[in-house]
DNA sequence: TTGAAAGCGGTACCAA
DNA sequence: TTGGTACCGCTTTCAA
C-alpha cells in the first residue's frame, strides 16, 4: 500500500493524498472524505522511511541508556516518552550494558536514523564520542557528562551532596565503620561516585574506618560485592550502595550470612527507585527525581514551539535523603 | 554526509562506495582502502531510511510489550535482542501499558517501518488486530494469543498447568482458604489466568474457600489488591498472584497489616523473574523460561538461512513450580 | 483546490 | 572492477 494506491482509488493525485494524510494545505471537504475512505479501506500506513527521507526530518527521538534493567533508567525513559507522545514524537531506546563499544555502535545507528534529538544517559562515554556528538548537528542531552554547547544540553545531579547527606546521617546515628559498594569502577562517572564517598570519608579521617568493593550493576552484583566484602574481614556497620538496585542484593547476601538489616548492618541505596520502597526492609536512599530528568531531557531536545531553536542548557539537580527502615544505630558491642 | 560526498572524496562512483559499505560485489583492494579512508575522515553514517527505502527490506525487528517495567517482558526483550545483534539485526521496542489503543497505534507505526519481523507480547490483543496482522505480509510471533498461519507463529505457555501445581502444592501443605490476585481482568488472556485459578478451585469444590481481586500490574497494584482483599473480610491463608511483580506488593501490604509471610499467610508469584529471588522472603513461584521465549521469538521471525522462508509454527511451554520461602503450612488455629 | 515533477540517499541491475 | 541510472515512497514547490 502506497500513496499511489490510495490516490488511484480516490481518483486524485498522490499530492492530494499526502496533503490529507498530513493535514496540510487546502483540500476540499468532499475530496478529503474520499481520500480518507480509501485510506481506511486499503489499510494504508505511510512508509516512515520514505517520509523522513523526503521530509529530511523526523519526529523520532533516540535514547541510549546503560542498563534498562535498572528501573532508574526505565523511569527516565517513561517520562521522556510520555512527553514525546504528547507532542507527536516517538522514542527509540538502545541499551548498552555499560559497554563502550556498544555505545559507539548505538550512537552511530542513531545518527543513521536522522533523529530529531538524542538523549544519552550512560556512564561509559568516551571523550572522542562526546567530541563527535558535539560536532554533529543533532540536538543532544547528556546525563552526568559533557559540557553545554550549541546543540548540547546537560543534566547533572550533585551526586556528592547526596553522598554527604548519607554519610552524615549514618555518622550521626553512630556508625564508625562504613563500606561502599559500587560497580563498573573503570568508568569515569562511576569512579566519581566512589570518589564522592572517599572524599566524604576524608572529613572523618581517623574517626571512621572504610572500605570499598565493586562488582556489576544489579542485585547479583550487590550480592557478589557483599560476599567479597565480608570475606575481606572488614566488618562494616553500614554499607552504602551506589544505587538501590545493587542494595537489593546486598541486603539479601547479608541475610544469607545471618546478619539482620538494620540491626547488625545498616544499608543505604541511591536513586529512590520504586522497588526501594518494596524491598524489605524498605531502603533508606537518596532521591534522584527521575521523572523530572525525563521531562528536562525532552524539553532540552524539542523546542517549545515548532519554529524555535534548541540551544544548549545545563540543569543541576540536588538530591535529597530519604530515610526508611534499612538504617539505624549500629549494634552496641 | 552522503554516499556522494564519500564518492567524490575517494574519486569513485557512489555505486562503488555502496559496494564497500555493504561488502558486496568485487572491489579492488586499493580502491576499497581509499573509500574506507574517506568514510572515516568524513564520519559517514549511512542513512537508514534511504537504505531501507531503496532496499525494500530492513534488518530491524519490532517488539511490542504490555509493560516494560515488569522484568518479565524485559527479560524476553534482552534474549531476543541478543540473538538479533548476533545476526546483525536491531530491535525496536514499544510499550503499551496494557492500552489497546496504544497497541493499535504501535502496531501501525511498526508497519510503517517495514520491519523484518514483529514480536507481539501483549495481553490486550483484539481480534480485528490479529486479523489485520494475519493478512499482512510481516512475519509475526505472538505470545499467548492467536493461531499459527502462513506468517504467524505462536508461543504459548500452559499457564493453567503452573496454576494447578501451585494450588496442589498449597493444598498439600494444608491450605484451605486461598485468594487470587490478578490485574487487568478485562483483558482476555488475563481473564484466562483468573479462570485457570477458578477452574483449579473446582477440583476442590466444597473443600477450599476462595476469592479473587484485581488491580493494576506491579507492586502498587499488588498492594492495592491486598488492601481490598483484607477489607473484604475474607482471610486467606494463601495468596496466589498472577505474577511475581504483583506479589512484591502483596507481601509488603501483608506486612503492613502485621501479617508475616509465610507464617500467617503464604504468597506465591508466577514468572520467576530475578527479583523473586531477591524479595524477602524469596518467592515461591512458577518458572516461565523468558530467555527461551526470546530465543524462540527470534527464530520464528528470522529464517535460519538468508534464503529460507519463515513459516508459522507453534511453541508450547510447560512451566515448573519453584518452591522458595514465601510459602509454608497455614497457621494452626 | 489540485496535479506534475524534482528531489531525499540509498540499492541493484546492466554496461562498459 | 567500475560507473551510470532507474527506482524505493513520500514531501514539497510550482503551475494550472
Amino acid at each position: 500500500m502506497r500513496l499511489e494506491d490510495v490516490a488511484k482509488r480516490a481518483k486524485v493525485s498522490i499530492a492530494t493524498v499526502s496533503r490529507v494524510v498530513n493535514s496540510v494545505g487546502p483540500v476540499k471537504n468532499s475530496t478529503r472524505a474520499r481520500v480518507l475512505k480509501a485510506i481506511t479501506e486499503l489499510k494504508y500506513h505511510p512508509n516512515i522511511h520514505a517520509r523522513s527521507l523526503a521530509g529530511g526530518k523526523s519526529r523520532t527521538l533516540g535514547m541510549i541508556v546503560s542498563n534498562l534493567e535498572n528501573p532508574f533508567f526505565l523511569d527516565i525513559f517513561r517520562a521522556l516518552e510520555s512527553d514525546a507522545h504528547r507532542r507527536g514524537y516517538e522514542v527509540l531506546v538502545a541499551n548498552t550494558d555499560y559497554r563502550a563499544r556498544q555505545l559507539v555502535s548505538s550512537v552511530h545507528l542513531m545518527m543513521g536514523r536522522r533523529l530529531a534529538g538524542l538523549a544519552v544517559i550512560v556512564s561509559e562515554m568516551e571523550p572522542s564520542l562526546i567530541q563527535e556528538l558535539t560536532e554533529s548537528n543533532l540536538p543532544i542531552v547528556f546525563y552526568d557528562v559533557g559540557t553545554p554547547a550549541r546543540n548540547i544540553s546537560n543534566i547533572k545531579v550533585r551526586y556528592e551532596k547526596g553522598m554527604q547527606r548519607v554519610v552524615e546521617y549514618l555518622y550521626s546515628v553512630g556508625h564508625r565503620r562504613m563500606a561502599f559498594v559500587g560497580h563498573h569502577i573503570s568508568l569515569e562517572p562511576l569512579l566519581d561516585r566512589k570518589k564522592s564517598f572517599l572524599d566524604t570519608m576524608k572529613r572523618y579521617a581517623g574517626e571512621v574506618e572504610h572500605a570499598t568493593v565493586a562488582d556489576c550493576d544489579g542485585p547479583v552484583g550487590g550480592q557478589q560485592a557483599t560476599r567479597q566484602l565480608l570475606a575481606s574481614g572488614f566488618k562494616p556497620t553500614a554499607i552504602i550502595c551506589v544505587n538501590d538496585f545493587m542494595a537489593l542484593g546486598v541486603v539479601r547476601e547479608l541475610r544469607e550470612h545471618g546478619l539482620e538489616v538494620p540491626r547488625d548492618v545498616s544499608v543505604t541505596g541511591y536513586d529512590n527507585i520504586s522497588l526501594s520502597e518494596y524491598a524489605f526492609p524498605p531502603l533508606t536512599t537518596v532521591n534522584i527525581p527521575r521523572e523530572m530528568i525525563g521531562h528536562l531531557a525532552f524539553s532540552a531536545l524539542v523546542p517549545e514551539h515548532e519554529d524555535a531553536q534548541v540551544r544548549g542548557r545545563e540543569f543541576l539537580i540536588d538530591p535529597e535523603l530519604v530515610i526508611r527502615e534499612s538504617t539505624g544505630p549500629p549494634p552496641k558491642n
